[in-house]
DNA sequence: CGTCTTTGACCAGCGC
DNA sequence: GCGCTGGTCAAAGACG
């Protein structure tokens, strides 16, 4: 790690000089669009990924990177990258390696993962040529959405968590919305949502198979709210802080080219719904 | 009564 | 096309 920093929402530095040594522990099996990283300081799994994005605008996604080369974030992408040895150690979630290179500070388009070329390259039937154009949307359910309309993945990161229960409390109210059984796995996968109906945040929590004591929860989104906080003594555990560096109310963005921190008004169309929109909502309703 | 959890069904994406 | 799996919906029930 060498001394690059990026800002929390608190205004305070987010030194990746310190004491933290992350290591790529893989990727996610499913989209291959998710890295995790874990820090052995701090016991955190960062899961870090991006949307899928059509190939058609990879012009957007390189103006995107463009404004990511300006502020804090190959840098950090590189300690990242220098990483990529460990890829597969932590649950040998598949190809690390080209997630691995996405990493690396360069503006290649995340099209070069093989999984996202094979999830992003067909045309699709109704190609979002709004994308970049149209403001973010409230996620479209399932049942609606139309026939072509690919699943929105938006930034996720996760934690690791040494606890016995399952579901955290991170200050922010959620309702759960499902629970699945997961493959390979004895434990189920809880899903979550936050309960703030401007809000598209979602949160999946899950023991690892590996480690039963284990808690792996993983959240997808930003909010766009205040967190209601802490009433049971106001405790702020280091993975609780950790995750409003990355998941404040305030806006804030990152993607996979690099982890990097965004203050202000993040690129809109990677998240399905604008902060500006939704804090204009939240100022509204008197919150 | 409002909020939340449970749970079976449904849908989308993907590999074969 | 089919089966598998992850993700989501929505009705029903529990709870305070």
């Amino acid at each position: 790690m060498e001394g690059k920093e990026g800002i929390d929402p608190a205004g305070t530095e987010f030194n990746s000089d310190s004491s933290s040594s992350w290591t790529l522990a893989g990727s996610d099996s499913v989209s291959d669009t998710v890295n995790y990283f874990f820090d052995k300081e701090s016991s955190i799994l960062s899961e870090f990924g991006w949307n899928i994005l059509q190939p058609d605008h990879a012009d957007e996604f390189e103006r995107f990177s463009e404004l990511d080369r300006t502020d804090t974030g190959p840098d950090l992408a590189r300690n990242f990258s220098g990483s990529s040895k460990s890829c597969g150690e932590a649950g040998g979630r598949g190809s690390c390696s080209g997630t691995a290179s996405n990493l690396g500070g360069s503006a290649e388009v995340p099209t070069s993962n093989p999984s996202v070329t094979s999830s992003s390259s067909e045309d699709p039937p109704e190609k979002s040529t709004d994308f970049g154009v149209k403001p973010p949307e409230i996620e479209i359910p399932s049942r609606v959405r139309k026939k072509g309309q690919k699943r929105v993945r938006q930034a996720r990161f996760a934690f690791m968590t040494k606890s016995e229960v399952d579901h955290l409390e991170d200050g922010y109210r959620w309702r759960k919305y499902g629970q699945k059984a997961v493959k390979n796995s004895p434990f189920p996968r809880s899903y979550y949502r936050c309960t703030n109906s401007k809000c598209t945040v979602k949160k999946r929590v899950e023991r690892s198979s590996e480690d039963p004591t284990i808690v792996i929860t993983t959240y997808e989104g930003q909010h766009c709210h205040q967190s209601v906080g802490f009433p049971r003594g106001g405790f702020i555990s280091h993975e609780v802080a950790f995750a409003r560096q990355f998941n404040p109310p305030i806006s804030q963005f990152y993607h996979p080219q690099g982890i990097q921190l965004h203050r202000g008004i993040p690129p809109a169309p990677t998240t399905t719904r604008s902060h500006q929109e939704c804090v204009a909502d939240e100022k509204k309703n008197g919150h």
